[in-house]
DNA sequence: CCCTAAATCCGAAACGTTTCGGAAAAGACA
DNA sequence: TGTCTTTTCCGAAACGTTTCGGATTTAGGG
C-alpha cells in the first residue's frame, strides 16, 4: 500500500505538504503541487478512506437498509431505487451501500449498530412508516438522514411530492369531467402518503360540494396483482365505478388488464388515472391507451435526497427540514367525460 | 461517543488492560474483565469499527458489486442471494453490504476502487463469465474474494456444484426413460457452468451409444419468459422432443404454462426435468405436476462461501481452492418413460 | 537597511484501537 | 533471604490521515 509517507520520502517533502498538496490546500506552490501529484500518479497512491475516516470522523459512505422480500415487483422496485441513488450518490463523490436484511430482523437495530459501529456518514430511509421506528432511532443516536416520504409524527429532514396535492388533482380532474362513482386504488392506512392523497381527495370533493361518499378507498399492496383483483370486483359490482384512480403505474397496469378482461373499455366505459413515480419497469408509455395523470419522477427526488443527505453531514445543517417536489400533469388518452 | 479512554479513566485501569479485558485475553485478571464489562455496558461502549480497522487492517465488511437490472425476475433472484448470503455473514460477525452499479458501469473498476480505499475485507462474486474481469482485477490486486460458480480460465478459490453432474444425470435419467429427442434449455455459451452442463449431456448420449445430435441445447437467459417462448416454439416443431430439461425452475415454469397452453399433458406428452437451486420464488413445490431433477439449494453454498472467505481473510489461506458441493435428486412427477 | 506581510513549508498532535515489550507484585521453592 | 516463575498490569508505538500552530524564506514598502 502506498501511503503519504511514501511520497513524502520520494519527494523529500514532508508528510504535510503532501497531504495539503492532494488537497489542494491554499498554502502549497503550485509547482509542488504538480510534483506531489505526478509522484502520487506514478506510485499509484490511492487515499487510505479508514484512516481519513478516522481523522475526519467522515467515511464517505451512506447506507440504506431494507428488509428482504420475495416479491418480484417489490424487488424490482427496490433495485430500482437503490440505482437511481447509487447513482446520485456516486455523482456527488459519496458512496451508497445497501444492506438487506432479514424479513424478520429488526431494522431499526440494525440502523443504530451500522451507526454506532462508525464508517456510516449517513442514512437513508423510504417508505416510511407512521411512528418509524428507523426514524426514532436515528433521531435518538442523532444521525443523519434523511427520508423520502414522511412521518408525520416524528420531526425529520425529508424530501417528497406534495401528496395531499396528488389526491386532489386527480379526484379535481375526474370529478371536472362530471365522474362522481370514484374508486380509489391506495395503500394500506398505515402510510401517511396514502392518508394526505386521500385527505386531498375528499377536499376535491368537498370544493365542489359533493358527497364524498361516492368514493370508494380501497388499500391494498401497490402491485398490479393487487390492482388486477381489486378492479375485477369493482368492475362485478351493480353499480361500479366510471373512474379508477390508481395509486401508482403498477397498480394501473393491474387496472388494465382486468378490464381489459372484462371488455371494459378504456376511456369508452372507464376512465383510470395515476400519479405516475417514473419507476414504471415498462416505461409507462407502454400503457394503450395512454396513461394519464399527475408526474413526479423519482429520479428527481434522489437529487434532492443526496444533496440534502450531503448537506447534512457536512454541516449538521438542520435548518432545512423539508423539500417538496413538484408535481407535473400528464393528459394522456385514458381519461373520458361522462357527460360525452 | 464513548472510547476506551472512557472506560479505563472511569475505572482507574489502563487503556491497554480495558482493550485486552473486552478482547477476553488471557493476561486480565478475571474479576477486572468483569469490572470492564459491566463499565462499558454501563458506558454504552462501542467499538469504533473505523479505528480497529485502521490498526488491523480488516473492518469486518464484505462486499458484492452487481450490475443493476430492470428484470424483475433478475431483480427478486438477485435479492434472495442477497438475502441469503446476508444471513450468513451476519451468523459469522460479518456485514455484508451490496454495491448496484449502473447498467453500463464498469464493476471490475468499481472492485478495485472498493478494494483500494480499504474498509473492504472481501468481495463475493457470482454469475462468473468467463476470462471475468472483475476475477482479473480482484487477483490482480491481491484481494480476498471468493466466486460462486467458475471461470475456468483463471485461478481462483470458488465454491460450485458439479455442472457437468448435473448434465449428467439429467441427460442419463431421462435417456435411461427412453428419451432421445431431448431439448436443453440453458444459459449462453458464454457461461463455464452452461458449457459443463452441456458436456455432461453429451457424455451421456455417449455412454450409452448413442448419437447426442438428437438433443436439442438452446441458450436463452433463464427466466420464465424466455423458457416459454422456446417452449411454444419447439412444440410447434413437427419433431417436438419429448423431454426438456428447464436449466432452473424459472425457465421451467415457462415450459409448464407453455404446454399448459398448448394442451401437451405434463408428463404424458411431455417430460421435464430441471436442476433446482431452491431459489424459485414461489417454492418448487408449487408446480404440478411436481417437478423432478437434481436440487442443490443455493442455502447451501452461502454457508460455503461465508467460511471460505471467512478462512481467506483470517489468513491469506488459498490452500482450499475449490469446494464442491454435493448433488440431490427429487424424482417428481414430471417425467415419464416414452416406453409406457 | 529595517519592518511587515505574504508565501511556503514543517513538526507534532490527534482520531480510537491493538499490541509489543517490559515492569511490578505475588507466590513458590530452595 | 534470595531467586525464579506466574499473574496482572501499563507505557508507548503504530496504523494513515488531517490540521493547528509556528518556523523559515522571500518580496514589498518606506
Amino acid at each position: 500500500m502506498v501511503t503519504l509517507k511514501d511520497i513524502s520520502r520520494d519527494l523529500g517533502l514532508s508528510v504535510t505538504q503532501v497531504s495539503r498538496a492532494l488537497g489542494d490546500h491554499t498554502d502549497v506552490n503550485p509547482q509542488t503541487k504538480q510534483r506531489v501529484r505526478a509522484a502520487a500518479d506514478r506510485l499509484g497512491y490511492r487515499p487510505n478512506a479508514v484512516a481519513r475516516g478516522l481523522k475526519t470522523g467522515r467515511s464517505g459512505i451512506v447506507a440504506m437498509v431494507v428488509s428482504g422480500t420475495r416479491s418480484p415487483e417489490v424487488s424490482a422496485h427496490l433495485l430500482e431505487i437503490v440505482m437511481g441513488l447509487s447513482a446520485e450518490f456516486s455523482r456527488i463523490g459519496l458512496r451508497f451501500v445497501l444492506h438487506v436484511a432479514q424479513p424478520d430482523e429488526d431494522t431499526a437495530q440494525l440502523h443504530e449498530d451500522l451507526f454506532l459501529a462508525g464508517g456510516i456518514d449517513g442514512f437513508i430511509v423510504i417508505s416510511p412508516q407512521r411512528q418509524d421506528p428507523r426514524i426514532k432511532a436515528l433521531r435518538r443516536l442523532g444521525a443523519a438522514f434523511v427520508v423520502h416520504g414522511r412521518d408525520p409524527d416524528q420531526r425529520h429532514v425529508h424530501v417528497d411530492i406534495d401528496n395531499y396535492g396528488v389526491g386532489y388533482r386527480l379526484a379535481d380532474h375526474l370529478l371536472a369531467r362530471g365522474h362522481r362513482r370514484i374508486a380509489f386504488l391506495t395503500a394500506g392506512d398505515h402510510t401517511f402518503f396514502s392518508q394526505e392523497r386521500v385527505r386531498g381527495l375528499r377536499q376535491a370533493y368537498a370544493d365542489r360540494g359533493l358527497d364524498c361518499a361516492a368514493a370508494q378507498v380501497i388499500g391494498m399492496p401497490m402491485i398490479a396483482p393487487e390492482g388486477y383483483r381489486a378492479t375485477r370486483d369493482l368492475l362485478s359490482q351493480t353499480q361500479s365505478p366510471t373512474a379508477i384512480i390508481a395509486g401508482n403505474t403498477m397498480l394501473a397496469r393491474g387496472v388494465y388488464a382486468a378490464a381489459a378482461e372484462c371488455n371494459v373499455a378504456i376511456p369508452d366505459r372507464l376512465s383510470v388515472i395515476t400519479h405516475d413515480d417514473g419507476l414504471d419497469l415498462f416505461g409507462t408509455d407502454t400503457f394503450d391507451p395512454p396513461l394519464g395523470g399527475t408526474i413526479s419522477p423519482l429520479s428527481d427526488a434522489w437529487v434532492s435526497v443526496a444533496r440534502t443527505l450531503q448537506n447534512m453531514i457536512a454541516a449538521q445543517n438542520d435548518g432545512l427540514m423539508e423539500c417538496i417536489l413538484p408535481l407535473g400533469f400528464r393528459e394522456g388518452g385514458s381519461i373520458q367525460s361522462v357527460l360525452d
